[in-house]
This record gives C-alpha cells, sequence and structure tokens, in this order.
DNA sequence: AACATTTGACCAGAC
DNA sequence: GGTCTGGTCAAATGT
C-alpha cells in the first residue's frame, strides 16, 4: 500500500478514480467502500502538501466497521462474549421487519457521519461504533 | 490469484 | 448541439 493508511476512518476504500478540479490545483480522489453492498463514496481532496482540502462523503455505511487495528493484539480472534459485529442479517432481519433487503433497505442504521478529522488525536472513535444494534 | 491502485477514456449534467 | 466539468468505469499495473 502506499506508505500508510491515510485518513482511516476505520473502513477500507478503494480508489476508483482521480480528476482534477478547476477551481482548485488539488487533484480529488475518489474512494468506494469495499464491502459488499456499501454505497458509501469519499470524495478526498488533498493539498500538495498533503493536507486534506477537502473531505466529501457521500452515502452512508451499512456494515459495522471492520477491524482497524484496535485491541485484539497480534494473532488471536476475538474474546468470545462480544456479541460479534453487527450482523445485518441479524440485526435487521432477525427485527421481525425483515424483508432482506439486500440492496436497497431503509437506511435505517444512520451511521455515524462524524469527519471532523480536525481532532487530531485523543479522543478517537472508540465507542462510537456505529454497529451497536440493540435487539 | 486476489486485491488495490493508477491512468486514460467515457458518460452525464450543466451551460 | 457542442463544450466544459465533475463523476465513474475499465484496462493495465503493482503489491
Amino acid at each position: 500500500m502506499r506508505e500508510s493508511r491515510r485518513s482511516d476512518d476505520g473502513y477500507n476504500w478503494r480508489k476508483y478514480g482521480q480528476k482534477q478540479v478547476k477551481g482548485s490545483e488539488n487533484p480529488r480522489s475518489y474512494y468506494k467502500c469495499t464491502f459488499p453492498n456499501c454505497p458509501t463514496k469519499k470524495k478526498v481532496e488533498r493539498s500538495l502538501d498533503g493536507q486534506i482540502t477537502e473531505i466529501v462523503y457521500k452515502g452512508s455505511h451499512n456494515h459495522p466497521k471492520p477491524q482497524s487495528t484496535r485491541q485484539s493484539s497480534h494473532h488471536s480472534v476475538q474474546p468470545a462474549g462480544s456479541p460479534e459485529i453487527g450482523d445485518q442479517s441479524v440485526s435487521q432481519m432477525g427485527s421481525g421487519t425483515h424483508h432482506d433487503d439486500s440492496s436497497l433497505s431503509v437506511g435505517e442504521d444512520e451511521f455515524e457521519q462524524n469527519s471532523p478529522l480536525s481532532n487530531s488525536a485523543g479522543d478517537e472513535d472508540d465507542n462510537n461504533e456505529p454497529d451497536a444494534k440493540r435487539w
């Protein structure tokens, strides 16, 4: 991978394009979430300095965050006891209003939309897991 | 082999 | 109708 994961929201993004906007001389990169059915896309404009000039999130995720670099140390699986990560199948469908929305579904799971990314270090979204699908 | 990333080309909407 | 521009795809490439 290029250097390292820059602004990783904890999700995996796949770049599918890059263009230059006329107003700014900053190349704009287009990223898409690498999830099976995640309509989430990300537009990132960077400065020559490596500073993010603008980030535009489009759509919302409908899946829990993959493990980024959190606990779990090396090898070893997740501690048994955790209810696994939100399983869309169980979370959504388990309700009763199933409907098997394999591709559309109501975006009922409005996940966070944070992204100020201005805050460096500090809180971090640890407890912010979009997951947490009660039921 | 599977994956992400790169790049140019193509397409759709606005002007 | 053509062009400009932003947005996406796809082939090639790299890891």
